[in-house]
DNA sequence: CTCCTGTCCTGCCGGC
DNA sequence: TGCCGGCAGGACAGGA
């Protein structure tokens, strides 16, 4: 479910309910997800307050005081809810973490699919964790650019399309978002990743940094299930050019509907593209 | 090294 | 109506 902006939504969500707070009871329904929790997870947490919120790729990072990060991967499925009063609460299928802070609301990590993670390490060990050493750049950060996208994907015969789902290329850019951004930059996904003009490495840098922009200032997208942390969904669903969008006319070639050229669905690495044929060469 | 496939897990949808 | 196969936004291991 959750690329990049759909996090990023997740994280400004939770933010004024989290910072400055502290945690004051975490109560675990199973050992873990696709990871186990950490054993040491209520020791770590209980009676220690959350100092800010940030976000690197598709991680949800929670800053400590004292240093420690509690880190959140949401995988395909998962969602973490704000709830106002845990005394109160209903636990549902699939709640497997649940934070209480202090004042007595709450989050409550929820994951039919058991993709997520949630593990610790801190201020000192992050860069060095295995999860965040070799990651790429941040997609909307600064030193995400032309020159250092193409120096990345430098002899890689792979498909684009296949390159941008690998983190350690740039780190954020999901299954969605790779179509969106090479149909919006002209490029097409079969293209091999280090065959890249500089030009075209530019274009599609610039084609990244706006769809996930745009994507997180309409609050992510909701294709299934994707909702924000108060319940509601978000909205860039609606905006999506290629994604879901098979046998439709090109909103960039056509955007009168009238030619015949339509998105095509293909699948590349077992996953779905979605491409414009007659724009992305 | 690169790259390709399979796997983890549940839910949902379409076809019969 | 029910059953079954296929597919789903991610990440990683293992083998060629």
């Amino acid at each position: 479910m959750p690329e990049l902006p759909e996090v990023e939504t997740v994280r400004r969500g939770l933010s004024p309910f989290m910072e400055g707070r502290s945690i004051t009871h975490v109560k675990t329904n199973r050992e873990g997800l696709r990871i186990p929790f950490p054993d040491n997870l209520k020791a770590a947490l209980e009676g220690v307050r959350v100092e800010r919120l940030s976000r690197r790729a598709k991680y949800v990072l929670a800053h400590m005081s004292g240093g420690g990060i509690v880190v959140f991967h949401l995988g395909m499925s998962g969602q973490m809810r704000i709830e106002p009063d845990m005394a109160l609460y209903v636990e549902k299928k699939h709640d497997h973490l649940l934070l209480t802070l202090e004042g007595g609301s709450g989050i409550v990590f929820n994951d039919p699919r058991r993709f997520g993670m949630v593990f610790l390490t801190s201020e000192a060990g992050i860069s060095q964790h295995p999860s965040f050493h070799l990651m790429g750049p941040e997609p909307l950060g600064n030193e995400f650019s032309g020159p250092v996208l193409r120096e990345r994907l430098k002899g890689k015969r792979t498909p684009i399309k296949i390159a941008l789902l690998d983190q350690h290329i740039v780190a954020g850019v999901g299954n969605i978002y790779a179509s969106e951004a090479l149909h919006d930059a002209g490029i097409s996904p079969f293209k091999a990743a280090g065959s890249l003009t500089a030009k075209q490495a530019e274009n599609l840098v610039q084609a990244i940094r706006d769809v996930l922009s745009r994507a997180i200032a309409s609050g992510g997208s909701s294709l299934k299930d994707f909702i924000k942390v108060d319940g509601k969904p978000g909205y860039f669903q609606h905006s999506f050019a290629v994604y879901d969008r098979a046998d439709q006319p090109c909103p960039r070639c056509h955007p009168d509907g009238k030619r015949k050229n339509t998105i095509q669905k293909i699948v590349q690495g077992g996953r779905a593209t979605y491409y414009c044929k007659s724009c992305q060469k």
